[in-house]
RNA sequence: GGCGCGUUCGUCUAGGGGUCUAGGACGCUGGCCUCUCACGCCGGUAACACGGGUUCGAAUCCCGUACGCGCUACCA
């Protein structure tokens, strides 16, 4: 029988779901799904310095939000838990004993000021900086001794020597690493907290990790990781190092340039589906040509072999396309219920129907609920038409249209469609009373109701606005333009 | 500096010896539609890093070079 697939997520809490974070939560999760295995949630929170506050509850709560959920994690718990390195120290120094018995880790003195000034005379003779391996010639009475004495101390690893360490990556193939280039690796720090290397073995072995999905950026410490394995007697998992996540300057993608918190993808109103979809096409690719992908279709498609081995730019400009799209597909409803709480109180004492039509109208083409709700409040902004001059034609063309949209019977102004093709005879109808046409009349129109030259079709405006904002705004037209004239 | 990984249009990518005068998408751009803007529709632009091999034949295989990136902590 196989063994069960299991994968995880081990994040460090830094207070933020990094992009290239969510993306490697999303290939372990399509992984997982697609083998019928596990996937798992573990906080790395071994570093005591970089510690904030809320950190897990906000994981937990931004992969809720884009519908991820973990077989086991430290929400839901499961057979391994906890699922906190901080709660697990034990078994660090349970195996780093182990690993001292077998000979494979020692105890190292070595002070911070001491560890500088190796590296700063290897770095003066451009040698690889690596811990020079001191410590570990101290015999064991002189260890105990010092460790009597109260000094402090951390294990390292003993690398053996002139030894080829092979990994095997389910992406890269197999790469090959020297011995004599890795360092001797601080296990246990002196705080009595394990360093990423030995926990994350551990507790991968303890947790039954069949695969290891993560950044490419982990590739040169796991030698070290399967160094690890190899002195615990451990089967080690397979591993796959999925490839980086680029600013568009091609380094590794950072705060530097733009957002890498899914936080602010959410804030600026992309939608979880559209952010997965489109994090999924950085560095792996479906068979076909198709590019949307529901997370369920993401599961059937998904394959590691598909995964590319170079880098990939996360390209804003894509990603607001998706949305876009994504947002093109939403029903009315669905577009109602997201704009809705984009909107101002204002707009609430304006009629609901009409509010809601302008919604519908302005849709097409809308990038976010935020710019579709933007553009809804533009739309009943009210028109400041002093920049523009009329002769006498267009001053009483806008006025016969007032007089020919009110005397429409009430009935169509609840009719949007009709009351498109009717405000279009009546603006015709006027334009032809006084010598306009075609633009001349459409553009006089737009500035009279708007004060703007670009904007919404105005059948539709008129629409939005109700018979009494449109003959409001026609009015206020007709009188700016009327005592401008008296008072030039 | 050392070690490692990588290299197809500006970007995401297809391609796994002939079907490639290299396909799709974003972007950019021309046109159409039109009361304007946007949307939509139609079209265009643009790439196999370089040099050697292997082969009848290479974007596809091998070697080298260049360039880029990552790692090089008692951070993950």
């Amino acid at each position: 029988m196989t063994k069960e697939i299991r994968t995880r997520f081990a994040p460090s809490p830094t207070g933020y779901l990094h992009v290239g974070g969510l993306r490697s939560a999303l290939y372990n999760y399509l992984f997982a799904r697609k083998m019928g295995g596990k996937l798992l949630l573990r906080v790395e929170d071994t570093d005591r310095t970089r510690l904030v506050e809320g950190a897990v509850e906000n994981f937990i709560e931004v992969f809720d939000w884009l519908g991820i959920h973990f077989d086991e994690s430290p929400a839901v718990g499961g057979p391994h838990a906890p699922y906190v390195q901080s709660e697990r120290l034990n078994l660090y120094t349970e195996a780093t004993k182990t690993l001292a018995e077998k000979g494979h880790a020692y105890v190292c003195f070595c002070t911070s000021e001491r560890l500088e000034q190796v590296r700063a005379d290897q770095q003066a003779r451009s040698l690889p900086p690596m811990y020079d391996k001191h410590c570990r010639k101290l015999s064991k009475d002189e260890v105990d001794a010092r460790i009597t004495a109260g000094e402090p101390y951390v294990w390292r690893m003993a690398v053996p020597d002139n030894e080829v360490v092979e990994v095997h990556d389910i992406i890269r193939g197999d790469v090959n690493f020297e011995t004599s280039t890795i360092d001797d690796q601080v296990l246990m720090k002196s705080d009595g907290y394990p360093t990423y290397h030995l926990a994350n073995v551990v507790d991968d072995y303890d947790m039954r990790i069949s695969h290891v999905i993560r950044g490419e950026e982990w590739l040169p410490s796991t030698p070290k990781h399967v160094l690890l394995y190899r002195f615990f007697g451990w089967e080690p998992p397979q591993f796959a190092h999925l490839p980086l996540l680029l600013n568009p300057d091609r380094s590794k993608m950072s705060k530097r340039s733009g957002d890498v918190a899914v936080e602010a993808y959410r804030d600026k109103g992309i939608l979880p589906d559209a952010l997965l979809n489109f994090v999924a096409l950085l560095g792996w690719h479906p068979q076909d040509e198709r590019e949307f992908f529901t997370l369920e279709e993401l599961v059937n498609e998904f394959s590691l072999q598909r995964v590319n081995k170079a880098g990939a730019v996360f390209d804003q400009a894509k990603l607001r396309w998706m949305n876009t799209e994504y947002l093109a597909r939403l029903t009315h409803d669905e577009m109602w219920d997201g704009v809705a709480p984009h909107l101002p109180s204002e707009l609430l004492t304006e009629s609901a129907v009409r509010v809601r039509y302008a919604v519908i109208s302005l849709r097409p083409g809308a990038e976010s609920f935020q710019d579709l709700a933007a553009k809804v409040v533009e739309a009943f902004a009210p028109a400041d038409i002093s920049n523009d001059s009329w002769d006498e034609a267009q001053l009483s063309f806008v006025g016969e249209v007032a007089d020919g949209l009110s005397t429409l019977p009430a009935g169509t102004w609840n009719d949007f469609e009709g009351l498109m093709a009717e405000f279009k005879a009546a603006a015709n109808s006027a334009g032809a009373k006084h010598g306009l046409k075609g633009k001349g009349i459409w553009m006089t129109l737009r500035m009279a109701l708007t004060g703007r030259e670009h904007g919404p079709e105005l059948g539709r405006l008129v629409g939005i606005w109700g018979r009494e904002g449109t003959l409001n705004r026609l009015h206020a037209a007709i009188a700016a333009k009327l005592s401008q004239e008296q008072s030039p």
